[in-house]
RNA sequence: UCCUCGGUAGCUCAAUCGGUAGAGCAGGUGGCUGUUAACCACCGUGUUGGGGGUUCAAGUCCCUCCCGAGGAGCCA
């Protein structure tokens, strides 16, 4: 007899197996109990019935409460009321904890979340527990995968993985956003990005990606944003913005087509529409300039409320919403002016009042997906950025070498692991899409 | 930081003009051989977020603090 997993289960029909898992949800009659049982892998239904388990079994079994764990053995049948195609009809169950309930104690109150609607405080309370339900699991499932496909298409294409720093001696834009620790007496603070850092490696090994944490401090208490999240960023030497937007939609095009192949069973469980995910297969991807994104503000006039634009001005999220619904697949929006972005960003050759830069926009008004850019390669023109900038020069001292030491153009983009994962998954809010999210007011559990 | 909404049973919510707190679910008991958020019957549950005020009377009105949700700005 084998241990086995419910991914596995067709590979066990008419067979006897051991399952070891927890108890989901029950239902009851005089002669049968469904246990719908979980196991960390799926979900399956297990049938107790008083005739073929004897009385002993058949009273554990209902005695179990959700969430209790327990060991089952059982024949695999195929059945076609199961929604998965199979279930166990059990022959032992061997309680290992039961999760006991008793009104008048405290400390035996039950399972907290109970298979009816709660609010989202409360589950936020409780996110240890929420994880174990059915839309929590597909979720973060997806997550693994959306992390999978991303080392893959990286180190497929022959990208080495670079590890930035998650302490750093400075600001790379500004303290303000920055979350400040001690360090031995000294000033430090949590990387906001490991994009600087990336090209030194890019150009010690050609092309990298940095993926790990990142922290914002931002006061920003919305349903895009969360205080620490993965981020994952490809920095390569000897490419512009236009190879730069190249790799960026292919990228989101592999993640999107992996996705919809290893993961239906998962998006179904959360009803994503997947016909909205396939246009973001199919590339190209448009391309709007910074004036024409502009102008179509301008020409939608006031049938949407938002504050007015001039020219220079960076959109707000309204005005992305409305670009991006436009199209029905991914949307970039290249050279914003130079005033409103990072020093780093190369100026435009062609005028240079517009940067090199690009913002990818998702589709259905998940906003900004990748940010990134063509990174200025010439040393004057860097000091004088970092001078006007106001920023400490000292701290860029190693930065301004990489422009000193056979500079060559280099670009890069950062994706924001999170707000990607609630794309794929169409769901309404970022904290969902990562096990334990830090958010203003929120650091527990 | 600013704007809006909210906090009542373990959970989700209701309570008319200010008039003495009530449903569903969860839990318990019983019933039902195939249930899919199973169903049917019965049973218990309260410092109405904290403090202060107005009033004969406050869940309801006023002040204040705390907590939560959504949005703006900023960003991935």
């Amino acid at each position: 007899m084998s241990v086995v997993y419910i991914e596995n289960i067709a590979d066990y029909e008419e067979k006897e197996v051991t399952l070891k898992g927890w108890l989901y949800n029950k239902r009851s009659s005089k002669k049968l109990h469904f246990l719908q049982f979980r196991d960390g892998t799926g979900i399956i239904q297990v049938i107790v019935s008083r005739d073929d388990t004897g009385e002993e079994m058949f009273a554990i079994a209902e005695s179990l409460t959700q969430e209790s764990s327990f060991i089952v053995t059982g024949i695999v049948k195929k059945d076609s009321r199961s929604k998965i195609g199979f279930e166990i009809h059990a022959s032992s169950i061997e309680s290992v904890q039961m999760i006991e309930y008793d009104a008048d104690d405290p400390q035996k109150q039950g399972y907290p979340i109970t298979p009816k609607e709660h609010g989202t405080a409360f589950l936020m309370e409780n996110r240890h527990l929420w994880l174990r339900s059915r839309q929590q699991w597909a979720i973060l499932r997806i997550r693994h995968s959306v992390i999978r496909a991303i080392r893959d298409f990286f180190d497929n294409r022959g990208f080495i993985l670079f590890d930035t720093p998650i302490l750093t001696p400075a600001a790379c834009e500004g303290t303000s956003t920055l979350f400040e620790v001690d360090y031995y007496d000294k000033k430090a603070y949590l990387t906001q990005s490991g994009q600087l850092y990336a090209e030194a490696g890019a150009i010690a090994f050609g092309k990298v990606y940095c993926f790990g944490p990142t922290f914002r401090a931002e006061k920003s208490k919305t349903r895009r944003h969360l205080t620490e999240f993965w981020m994952v960023e490809p920095e390569v030497a000897y490419i512009t913005l236009k190879e730069d937007m190249e790799l960026a939609e292919q990228f989101v095009a592999y993640i999107v087509k992996y996705i919809l192949e290893t993961r239906t069973p998962e998006l179904e469980i959360l009803e994503r529409d997947i016909s909205k995910l396939q246009s973001a297969t199919e590339l190209p991807y448009p391309r709007v300039h910074y004036n024409d994104a502009l102008k179509m503000i301008e020409e939608a006039g006031d049938k949407i409320e938002w504050d007015k634009l001039n020219w220079g001005d960076d959109f707000g999220s309204p005005h992305e919403t409305y670009i991006a619904g436009q199209f029905d697949k991914p949307v970039f929006i290249h050279r914003f002016p130079v005033i409103t972005k990072s020093f780093y960003m190369q100026p435009d050759p062609e005028d240079d009042k517009y940067s090199m830069s690009m913002d990818l926009l998702a589709p259905e008004g998940y906003g900004e997906i990748i940010g990134g850019s063509q990174r200025v390669h010439d040393h004057d023109l860097l000091m004088k950025r970092i001078k006007d900038h106001n920023l400490p020069l000292d701290s860029f001292q190693w930065y301004l070498d990489l422009r000193k030491y056979g500079s060559v153009p280099h670009a890069g983009f950062g994706l924001g692991v999170e707000r990607f994962v609630t794309w794929i998954c169409g769901i309404p809010h970022i904290r969902q899409t990562i096990p334990f999210p830090r958010m203003l007011d929120r650091i527990y559990p």
